[in-house]
Order: structure tokens, then sequence, then C-alpha cells
DNA sequence: CCGGAAATAT
DNA sequence: AATATTTCCG
């Protein structure tokens, strides 16, 4: 093996010593960003022309890590050549043009991320980001040289034994102050083989264990599998038990390789703590879910739960989930308003499980909601004395295509959605409840309807509304100091260049673990790049239906959105 | 018992 | 604060 445990020990500072290449053919530039690099304990190597910088990543491709590589009009073939050879090193492009068209390919040709010249510190601090969300997202046994140690590297600081490394005995994370902990579960039209979203659960079950070994407190895991079809009639809800006081609920995005994880935790508030995992997927319709511990299908844990195919008369807190709540409203559509009753609406939805009361509370809810959002003319008379602070709201109507973005993609942080709607009553980004307003533009699938704080959607992906769905929905609310030191509102509030910050060490370290420890989370800046998906989505919207294999240098490199088919 | 709304609970 | 459950009333 390449790394030894004690080489490992030694990467615990993780990101320095992150082997960078950088690819410009400005001399200059490529020594200032070499300096800047190095400033940051990046090794860095850089070439001034592609074949160089090619040949020595061919000879040795494990020595680097990273790579940040210059476009600029002359070169675009060139250096996309070395963005379509080295695939398996993340690739951040960087260029004075900054057109849209240009960015967007270097995204749908595989790049990471496009940053914007100049690179700042800020701007260049975070890229090791790229390697080890690369690293952990890549493929099981098709993980790439140079990343490989990364991914050993961090497994081994987290004491979380991948599949591949270690085939030996359950894994295991600890997490040692992990605050809370909410599942998140992110998706984005997932298709991009190079950068794959994070858990797009397709998974049958055994995809995700919940392997409990430490059970003190009750866990109540519930592990819940998805049976595709939407007829199908055996729906039961995702019911949780007991309280989630403080639960922690993690869900391990493997994309390919399965890591199964036992989730630590050590016993804070013993008295009332109970450790809820949950995985939510809100995929299927159904879901079928288990409750009173995790089981172990296959697996030679030794730890078989009880039984608990019974069903376990407890309370269940229905969890409405987005599928189920389409279902419930399915129902009332279908039934009308007039006839709109619980028992109707219960019997339309055929969801095992599902109580009459249960259906009745959400209807309630459903009533009152539906009467705040779609003020009709008799609700005028409850002004709403509300919002004293003028919030921002989306004024309806899309945002720009590109905010006048910057590096780190980061859309103004996104106001809370609530599966309720707006509370601005606008129909700008419809969840569930109002009618359906405009497509949105990426696949709604899966979007976390939880109310979680603010989001950052990737802006390269949104050329018109914010994703109301964030496809990743999901921060931990304060899984990282990070929000609180404020950093991504100033990325937003910063639109030119870089923003000012300068975290604190700690803070510093508290994201590194962060992002480490979920590498399926979006990163942490806002570095996450578009989906290319996404990009290519939008170089079609802009009338380039496909990539060129190599750019027509000057024809559509920089001017791309001018020709227009159909 | 049902539906609806208010009161609680988490 | 939001959401689900329980209780109460007609």
């Amino acid at each position: 093996m390449v790394c030894t445990a004690n080489d490992l020990q030694e990467w615990k500072d993780f990101p320095k010593g992150l082997r960078v290449l950088v690819l410009d053919e400005d001399t200059t530039s490529a020594a200032e960003i070499r300096s800047k690099l190095e400033a940051m304990d990046y090794v860095v190597s850089t070439f001034c022309n592609e074949t160089e910088a090619l040949t020595a990543f061919s000879n040795e491709p494990e020595s680097f890590h990273l790579a940040i590589v210059e476009v600029n009009s002359n070169n675009g073939c060139g250096t996309f050549k070395f963005l379509e050879t080295a695939k398996e090193l993340p690739i951040i492009m960087t260029s004075n043009i900054h057109c849209l068209s240009t960015m967007m390919k270097c995204i749908a040709r595989g790049a990471v991320e496009f940053l914007p010249k100049p690179l700042s510190e800020d701007k260049l601090r975070n890229i090791w980001q790229h390697v080890v969300h690369k690293a952990f997202n890549a493929g099981g046994g098709l993980l790439p040289e140079p990343l490989k140690p990364v991914k050993e590297s961090i497994a081994s600081m987290l004491h979380l034994k991948l599949e591949n490394v270690e085939p030996d005995s359950k894994i295991s994370v600890e997490i040692d102050n992990l605050s809370e902990i909410k599942e998140n579960d992110q998706e984005q039209s997932a298709g991009s083989d190079k950068y794959p979203a994070p858990s797009t659960p397709q998974l049958k079950q055994g995809a995700r264990l919940l392997d409990d070994g430490d059970c003190q407190d009750q866990n109540n895991c519930s592990a819940e599998k998805e049976n595709g079809e939407q007829d199908g009639d055996c729906k039961s809800v995702e019911t949780t038990y007991g309280d989630s006081a403080a639960d922690d609920t993690i869900l391990i995005g493997e994309t390919k390789t399965p890591v199964k994880t036992m989730i630590k935790k050590d016993s804070i508030d013993a008295s009332k703590s109970e450790s809820h995992m949950s995985s939510h997927l809100h995929n299927g319709n159904s879901l079928i879910n288990v409750i009173g511990g995790a089981d172990n299908p296959g697996k030679a844990s030794g730890l078989t739960n009880t039984s608990l195919s019974k069903s376990n008369r407890k309370k269940m807190k229905v969890d409405w989930t987005p599928e189920l709540h389409k279902k419930f409203v399915h129902a009332v559509e279908q039934l009308g308003v007039d006839q709109a009753i619980p028992s109707r609406i219960l019997e339309l939805m055929k969801v095992e499980g599902l109580t009459r009361h249960n259906v009745a509370s959400h209807l309630q809810k459903y009533r009152m909601h539906k009467r705040h959002i779609l003020p009709k003319e008799e609700d005028r008379r409850w002004p709403r004395p509300r919002d004293p602070v003028q919030k921002n709201y989306y004024p309806q109507h899309p945002i720009m295509a590109f905010p006048t973005y910057h590096s780190n993609h980061a859309l103004p942080v996104a106001p809370v959605y609530s599966m309720w709607g707006q509370p601005g009553g606008h129909p700008a980004s419809v969840q569930m409840w109002g009618p359906p307003a405009y497509p949105p533009w990426q696949a709604t699938e899966s979007w976390q309807w939880k109310p979680y704080s603010g989001m950052h959607a990737d802006a390269w992906g949104c050329p018109v509304m914010p994703p109301p769905h964030g496809p990743y929905a999901s921060y931990p609310q304060n899984a990282s100091g990070f929000h609180n030191v404020g950093v991504v509102d100033n990325v937003c509030s910063t639109p030119q260049n870089s923003f000012d910050f300068h975290p604190a060490e700690e803070v510093i370290d508290k994201v590194v673990k962060e992002a480490i420890n979920k590498p399926w989370l979006p990163l942490p800046l806002g570095l996450k790049p578009p989906s290319t998906d996404s990009v290519l989505s939008e170089l079609s919207r802009q009338g380039i239906s496909s990539i060129p294999p190599h750019i027509n240098g000057s024809d559509s490199f920089c001017h791309g959105a001018g020709s227009h088919h159909d």
C-alpha cells in the first residue's frame, strides 16, 4: 500500500501538502498562483505548456491530487486536452475569460469548477475540497490513482474504513462532536459520472445499512427500502418512533462504494437523548419502514436485531414525505374540495399504516396553509402583519441566469423553504402545496422539504430560478461554525471578486473536518460545481445542443451562445 | 363515529 | 418555529 497508517497520520492536517498541478501559459500568473498556493502549504508544480503538464502527469499521476488549468482564447483546445486527459484528477479551470459559455464548457467537460481570474487566496484555499469530494465519490474500484491515498488518508483520519480498503470488519465512523446531523438527501439530476451526485439512492435494500454496534441508548433505526412503482399498492408510511430530541440522522451517501457505517454516538445525554437514525429516502412512493433496529441482511456482523416485522404498536409519527404528500394532494384534488374529507382521502391514498387522524391533521394544515398562501379575495382582510423585516424573497421572477457570479457558486442564500410554500405567497417556487407553477429547472425528485436553513445551490446550474428544491438541501444546521461565521453569506454579498473572509484556524479546521466527514455534502464554500447535466442543459438552452468534441477555437469558444438551433 | 378546529406535544 | 398528535366539540 502506498500509504501506511503512519503516512496517513502525517497528513493530519490534510489539506496541507496536497499536490497541485498548475497549468497556465502565463508564467506570471502561474507564479502568482504558485506562490499563493504554497503559502497555504500546498505543493505546487507549475507548467506553462500543456504538453509538459500532460507528460508530467502521465509519468507520475500519483504526484498530483488536483490541477488548476488555465484556459485562454488561444489554447482552448489544448487545455481542454489536459482536462479531458487527466480525468482522474479533479481539475479546476481558470481563465480571464469570464464568459458563460466557456465556463460551462469547462464544467461540461469534467472540470470540477471554474474560477475566474484572478485567483485570490480565498478562491484557492478551498480547492482541496474537490479532492476530497472526488475521492469519495469516485467509484469504488475505479478510484483514480492520485486520489486513492487521499481517500485512504481521510478515511483513516476518520476511522472510517472503506470496504475496498479494508474489507474487514464493520465500518465505523466515529463522530466525535458532530452536532446534530439531520438527514439529507441530496440529489441533482444525477447524471454526471464525473461528479456523481451524492446519494441517489435507487439502490435496493442493503444499499444502506445502519449498523448498530453499540446500542446503549435506544436507537431508533429505520431503514426503508423503496420499491419503485407508483401504482404499487403496498405503500406504507414511514414512521418514526420515539422522539427525536437529539436525533442523529446520518446518511452516508455512497455512490458506488457501499459504505456501511456505524455511528457511534457518545451517549451524551443518556437521560433523554435518543439516537435516532433514519434515512429518509423520498424516492419511491412506498416506503417500508423497519423499526426497532437495524437489520442486517447478509452481513455477518452478528447484530441481528430484534424482530420487528411485527407491528410495533407504538405511536408512530407520520413523516409526510413529499411523496406521501403528493399522494395526499392528489387524492384531495381528485375528490374536490367538497369531498375532501379525511376518510375519503385516506381511502384514495391507500397508504398502509396511515390513519385517518393523520390525514385529518394533515388536511387541517393543508387547508390552513392554502388559505394563507392563496390569498383569494377573502383572505385580504387578514392583513398579514408579518414580516416586519421585509426579507427579500424572490420576487417571483427569476433571478438572472448567472448571479454576477464569481468563484464560489453560491446563490444568495435561499430563504427557508417550507413544504407549505412561500411565505410571500408567490408561486415562484411552488413546493408541494400550491399549484404547480414553473417547471423546476432541475429534477425535483427528492427535494428536502424539511425546513433547512440556507441552501447554497450551485449557481451555475440555476439559470432561471433559485432551485427551491435545492438539490442539496441541507446542511446540518449547525454542524459547522461555518455558517455561524457567516461565510456563506459573505460570499453572497460580495458579488464581485472573492469574498473577504479569513476564517479562523479553528473554523477552517471545523469545516475541513466536516467536509471530510461528509464528503457527500455540498462543499462548504459553495465550491460545488454544477452537475454536468445542468451545464449541458443550459448549454442546450442556449442553442448549443452538444459539446463539440473540440472547441472550434474562436467560433463557439467564447460566443458559444450564438448559434440557435431547434 | 366523523370532521373540524383548537390544544398539546415533540 | 414548524409539524404532527391528541383532545374537544357539534
